[in-house]
DNA sequence: GATGAATGAGACTTCATTCAT
DNA sequence: GATGAATGAAGTCTCATTCAT
């Protein structure tokens, strides 16, 4: 089903008649903006790593910035998008007996993302602080959006007796920090450690389920 | 016992002689370099913050990035504070009764921190990925001195029976990641919401015990 | 007799075979050049308002400056054109009168003219200090040509015992003088104000006569 | 008296504590500006004809077109200045017996501005079409200011029976073409020949006169 | 004939850093 | 210690022009 496909398949999409030397453009940007931030990265290195000219980065982008944003851009809907996809939207509710099963198909998944997509989750959280439009996007996908999709299923779930009865926010929160605390030490802090995935991430949520599993 | 004591002062200890100029230009660094980042600041707009003379930036500091460093390097060891401290070890193996009472008491002690430090925290975490140095001096601080210290932590509590039988990095990693999750949704992302930061951290805590405390 | 036909029709005479998409060309760089310069003015601006490819302005044009001399060149033989004109050449000596009604029927003309062509005008009075060979030109058709042919003139009616005797180049220099004079104020500089044609024509043909008509 | 005195002064008063270098970038601009026009002039080439890097004259005008300001702002009170400055004010009422005499003066001290400050006035018409903010400044201190004067002076020797009967704006428009129709013939368009300047002007005047001045 | 992607030189501008005062 | 003018390398961006399609 592959929706964690390639992100610059995505973000590629986003444009109309990529040239080859765009789409070379948008690999070096990606690449340099995540090893050194934005702020940093010259469009002359791009250009250079990208075997263009300068002046053929700014034909297809306009400024520095609108580069950046056309790469960020399209990361937005795809993180959140797991939560919110229109396709899945049934099967959150009806597909999963337990909660624990939805949850390892959502960490699995996001897992999935982070490894294919790191340099893109790099320069989304670097740049994220510093650029108001992002910043705005970013809510209106995530916290408007996912945030209220992940209400409802909690809810659904509380009623089936699987979870605790604690409003949603608080259990969503819980949820989220657990998982990419995990996947943030997984792949950005430590990713040279010898990690047993399986096994974290039965533990994980294990712990989850402790914490907000209706006990017997 | 103030260990949060001003950031500022801990970084102004670290020098000697400090002039009333350089202190200007050390607080006009970490708003500026906390609004915009490093990379974006540029040495003149700090100068004129402070009140100073551009060059007088660079007879204190004798590059831009000396000044990044005067700033970030005495951050490190008072991130990792609370859990390493030697005034502290003590009281964490004995004075608390119950890990509970311990983590309650971390959590509070973080959270105060980060409320009086978020423009130093920000710069932080934004430029640990870019300098090398500034990556490893972290982890001799956090990943070696905190997390040893914590899993020795964790280890008296669970032989006193209070935390269940898991290796202590699954549950450090675990309690971490509840923390700050929560302390970069109150204070990052959403600071301006309504926070009952009482209640908040009690089902922080409630979830955390949860999933680690050990059940009768 | 309409020598004062659009100055555009001029132009495109001068080039055989003029494809749709060249008169755009020309028409846009018409207008752009006098808006903002022809130094500020960038091809692809051109091609954008005549709705062509940036290509196809070099197709026709082989370089930038080309285009301005395929525009500013025909304008030059038609600023001097009512004195100079072949057709009109009889006209002048005989067929008027008195020096006076000659008078009048040039600052028609010639107001004639500006109305229907002030972008070319000040095209050409922009760049004429800035491109040596427009400046030569110039002198040819104008100073040489138009000068001797209105000392002639002049001569004429100063022998008809109509205007008085001082040598030609003043006076001519002189009606030169009051009739831009009037041109400019009229169309370049205030081109708003209310201005009553024809008695601001009477006023200036007055008091050119009074400087130069021979009194009784 | 020297009201005409080296504009390059009077632009150098209106900045404080200038620096010797930045006395040179601005002679290289007003040198240059005049040669090329302002938008074909770089600011590296001001910058090498001046003798200091590039990177000096931004320290001293923000932008390009600010070092155009720089140069071409306070030519404007001066090109107005002899018709306007309070004190010549009286002088032009009481102490010209003829209005003869006052057109004298007048013209001479023009013709003296223009000598010295050929390029200022050139840089001064070329730009003043495509700068908005000029012309504006321009109708202030000349349209208004000049033009008022003007007409009072020369409805006060209407009085005193000197000049024709006919609305003072059509005297002074008569008398301005004629001036600077004489001025530019004689400094732009044709600088290099044999002007016999004394003789010109009492020619013009003159004319001038035999135009308006009351015949008994 | 027309297109528009690509180029690379060069434009304006910023900036960390130096140094004479 | 403090200043701020000066620097020049490097940055972002523009533009006339070329060329394969």
């Amino acid at each position: 089903m592959q929706e964690y496909q390639d992100m610059l398949d995505v973000i590629l999409e986003n444009e109309e008649k990529i040239t080859e030397k765009q789409k070379k453009i948008l690999e070096a940007a990606i690449e340099i903006f995540s090893e050194k931030g934005f702020a940093s990265t010259s469009t002359s290195e791009i250009a250079k790593r990208a075997g263009v000219a300068e002046g053929t980065i700014f034909r297809h982008y306009r400024t520095k910035k609108d580069l950046l944003l056309a790469i960020v851009g399209p990361v937005m809907s795809k993180i959140a998008a797991p939560f919110v996809t229109r396709g899945i939207h049934k099967l959150l509710d009806t597909e999963f007996d337990s909660f624990t099963d939805l949850l390892r198909a959502i960490i699995h998944n996001r897992q999935e993302f982070m490894r294919n997509n790191m340099p893109l989750f790099k320069i989304f959280v670097q740049e994220i602080s510093f650029h108001p439009e992002l910043k705005d996007q970013f809510f209106q996908h995530v916290s408007k959006q996912l945030a209220n999709r992940m209400f409802h299923i909690i809810k659904s779930y509380q009623e089936k007796g699987q979870l605790i009865d604690l409003p949603p926010k608080y259990i969503f929160q819980f949820i989220l920090s657990v998982i990419f605390g995990h996947l943030i030490a997984r792949n950005v802090l430590f990713p040279d450690k010898n990690w047993d995935d399986e096994k974290d991430i039965d533990i994980m949520i294990q712990l989850i389920m402790n914490g907000i599993g209706k006990k017997f």
